[in-house]
DNA sequence: TTTGAAATGGGCAAATTTGCCTATATTTTT
DNA sequence: AAAAATATAGGCAAATTTGCCCATTTCAAA
């Protein structure tokens, strides 16, 4: 998931500080979730899709396998 | 998110007590998640999916107006 | 290589979730 | 209506996430 969202926000052309701007998180907080330190919640990952102008469900857009 | 849950869960004719054995949660966890009372993890999710077998992708496909 | 931007790492308190348990309410079946 | 099954509710401690710092590392551009 975090590769998964690390990947939508480069394609987007959007630095994770400029991400955590836009969510109301802390830089740190957009990191760990990228590098699955934690386990974030829905909601947190509603207010990343909905800022980055994506379908929550892109951000499951992945094979199982991965990371 | 919950009431989608609710639904897919009905659809495969699963009480939430088989759902909580199946994920090795517990039963209150279930229904909270459904009535949206917490925030649940991405990890618990993908849990609820597989044992679902569901995509997870699925749990996201409502329309944003609802619950 | 140096400079500046972007990302990672860690510590700590506050907030939230989770598990465990028990009780009550709601729904379904007989 | 009564019984049984399903779902909701709440309390409490443990675990996890989050925000707020600041320091360090990695990366890209000059």
């Amino acid at each position: 998931m975090g590769l998964r969202l690390k990947n939508l926000r480069k394609q987007k052309a959007v630095s994770q500080e400029q991400l955590a701007n836009l969510c109301d998180f802390e830089i740190s907080q957009i990191s760990r979730i990228e590098r699955g330190i934690i386990n974030t919640s829905i909601s947190s990952i509603f207010t990343i899709a909905e800022k980055l102008e994506i379908s929550p469900k892109e951000l499951f857009d992945f094979e199982e396998i991965q990371e």
